[in-house]
DNA sequence: TGATAATTTGACCGGTTGGTAAAACATTAC
DNA sequence: GTAATGTTTTACCAACCGGTCAAATTATCA
């Protein structure tokens, strides 16, 4: 037979599985940084190091090996507030997410990316996640912070645009990666600069978030 | 004659610069969804409601258009750090920045994406825009801020990691719109959702700045 | 009005793109 | 070993891409 991977019911042999995990770090790569409509399918099998039509052997179309991607992404982009724990001391819980967020942002950048990318141009792929799945974790969760302000361990804010704030923060570092190293200087442009950004930004929120006399 | 307007030292008659602005907007509205590579000229040329040769008599190449957009986005987007103002007091000046910004993010969504747009793919049109004017305007304003910080004003913080966290919060509702409206839901994603995001910033910055006891 | 210059159009071109077909080649199962 | 299955390659195609050209049309102004 000579199906194509998608077709078959199991994953059956072991060169499969390597060929697909070749191909879509090939495909993060390019999709990252041009986007889907910007990528083609001889840029990725390039980077890949096979031919194109062996590369749509494994995936049958462009649109496939995107799919695959911000499904894969998707779902881990979400694990570090899914660790948000309403047990938890408020403050902890919120340095330990920007943490988290953080280290994402340097070890993933990519992944950041390609994601930014796919909500630059509309979300086309991926509308009914961030409305469904996306939408009720962060809902259950600002529930939580909303709770938190209520019972005075936080100052009393909007929980989501609290959250907007911990992601495009974070984030900033990955997509906006080029801009914050030619702002910083060739000099300042080391790993260090998450340290500072981690320094600052949990700074700014752990003490934006204090409750203080003045209060609200 | 038949030299299109790149070529010719002044600007002449009144349809050329009608239809350069035409032309301009809607590659703006392309760009800005689609990116450099991921923009077919076929596209702009139909939203701009004219055939393609023709928009071509006008612009003579891709590039052309984009760089003619960049140039002009970039030095708007800047605007609101150069109003930034020494004299002036720390946190009114602050709280006046993040609103300018947020304005823009508001206002110009197109142009906050176009520009994201590029510096997520590395930048390639403007690198040197990045590591000249931008990061001098930058490196002045954060002196600024340090000199308030030192002059016990605000707290003492990274000022380039502050302008980036007032950069990522506020373009954040323009360039992840689409994220930012379907986690808020259908009956928040009116523009009401700039005064809740503006009001949450503000409380951030300004009370995470503020100076207190523990101080930094 | 007519001559001149500015604008618009349709037909076209070479290169690229997403994707296919079929056969050659490699691997595995018996 | 050999048959069946899985993988890779070569050759290809139709549509699309950025851009050109020359002719047709329209605006400008003496």
């Amino acid at each position: 037979m000579v199906l194509p991977r998608a077709a078959r019911t199991q994953r059956r042999t072991r060169i499969q599985e390597e060929k697909e995990e070749l191909i879509l770090e090939a495909a993060l790569d390019v999709f990252a940084t041009h986007g889907f409509r910007g990528t083609t399918i001889d840029q990725i099998a390039d980077v890949a190091g096979m031919s194109k039509p062996n590369l749509l052997y494994y995936f049958r179309t462009k649109e496939a090996m995107h799919r695959a991607l911000i499904d894969r992404v998707l779902d881990n982009w979400l694990d570090p507030l899914r660790e948000f724990d309403a047990e938890g001391n408020p403050v902890s819980e919120i340095r330990s997410y920007i943490r988290r967020k953080l280290e994402m942002a340097r070890d993933f950048p990519r992944e950041s990316r390609l994601f930014a990318n796919e909500i630059l141009q509309g979300a086309p792929h991926i509308e009914d996640e961030l409305k469904g799945p996306l939408k009720s974790l962060v809902d259950e969760k600002a529930e939580v912070i909303r709770s938190w302000a209520k019972a005075g361990k936080i100052a009393k804010c909007d929980p989501y645009h609290l959250i907007f704030a911990i992601w495009s923060t974070t984030q900033h570092y990955a997509d906006f990666d080029v801009q914050v190293r030619g702002v910083l200087g060739e000099e300042r442009s080391g790993e260090g600069r998450f340290e500072d950004a981690a320094r600052f930004l949990e700074q700014l929120f752990v003490s934006g978030l204090e409750i203080r006399d003045g209060g609200a």
